[in-house]
DNA sequence: CCGTTTGCCTAAGATCTTTAGGTATGTACA
DNA sequence: TGTACATACCTAAAGATCTTAGGCAAACGG
């Protein structure tokens, strides 16, 4: 009966926590009304489902790292905000590998993910503030980039480049200076 | 009683159009007990277990994704090679949403999935055949490209695009041609 | 035709999701 | 300070999935 305290943002963090410790699709209601000593059913109150509660989970992620984004890009420009920027997606996941799959974690249209997707966008468009492209370049530079960026941390954290050398790390800053030249040199007129 | 002819690769096989239909991560033993209208008990003669079933999906997704990329690759060079190969990828992930997710499915590195996952890399390895690079860069790119199909695809699938224009496929031709563009002028030099 | 293999079965336990309704705790107000 | 209300957490229960153990009968080899 002791009152634990339950709110759907404490949930949600615990949730986030549990994800990095154990897995985001091991995530479970369950699991985590065992981590607060309290029945399955109390968690009900909190989060509409098991759906919703990792919704709320993505959300955060995104969130967090939209976050650390724009503290990177901050007073940066070029080729030094888009390696800030580039770092930030990718010490996220290593750090966080639970909540950086979360992130992924496919959430209906509903308000705040599709707002914190657009944030997403702005922080690329920030960094391509830095090389002069105009539309549509700019837009495909900044799928570009975020593809890269995901690309490759998803690849990473997978194990893709695992068996063979370099390692990740190694390739990760000569990737995000073919990157910089590339913005440098993005083809604007049809080159054919 | 009547003997359905389940084997381990029948049941592979309609996990993984499963996995199209209803998504990769509803796929059940339960689910595909249903669909061959078998106890679900049977099915554990033939796979091991869930993870087991996922897997092997996981594994037929790479391998088919695989043979279609050796297919694109063989008689093509530099950029049009490139653009073939990376319509592979999208096209397949198009086509089989299911199977694509099911690609991204971690399997432990046994066997069967470090060697496809060494095939996607000869393909790479091949477009970058009509691009002079050298060592370490080759790999670098080799990365790189793996990234931007991986992300592009994912993000196109995961509506990341779908709340700007242009739309997904009109960026898509623009990307490779700017991946194309750097491969001619990869930085092999440090370029500060 | 008989024996062996094995494919699919029934049965059962464990875990997770979700809903319905009850109890007690904390708060607000007289 | 006592009472009434709101609600945080509870018990109970049904349905789904995963997985193991052991049984029956169909297919196959001799």
């Amino acid at each position: 009966m002791a009152r634990v305290g339950l709110t759907p943002e404490r949930l949600t963090r615990a949730g986030a926590e549990l994800a990095d410790e154990i897995g985001f699709d091991q995530v479970s209601v369950s699991a985590l009304a065992r981590r607060f000593g309290v029945q399955v059913a109390s968690l009900y109150s909190h989060v509409k489902s098991s759906h919703d509660l990792h919704s709320r989970i993505a959300v955060l992620a995104l969130g967090e790292m939209a976050d650390r984004g724009a503290e990177a890009v901050a007073g940066r420009a070029g080729r030094d905000a888009l390696i800030a920027l580039a770092g930030v997606y990718r010490d996220y996941a290593r750090e966080h590998p639970g909540r950086y799959a979360a992130a992924q974690y496919r959430v209906e249209p509903g308000s705040a993910a599709v707002e914190v997707g657009r944030r997403h966008s702005e922080l690329s468009r920030a960094v391509l503030r830095g090389y002069e492209l105009g539309e549509p370049a700019q837009t495909d530079a900044i799928r570009l980039l975020g593809s890269v960026f995901h690309g490759y941390v998803s690849l990473e954290l997978g194990g893709s480049f695992d068996h063979s050398s370099p390692s990740g790390s190694d390739s990760w800053p000569r990737v995000l200076d073919a990157l910089d030249v590339l913005l440098r040199n993005w083809p604007e007129r049809q080159p054919q």
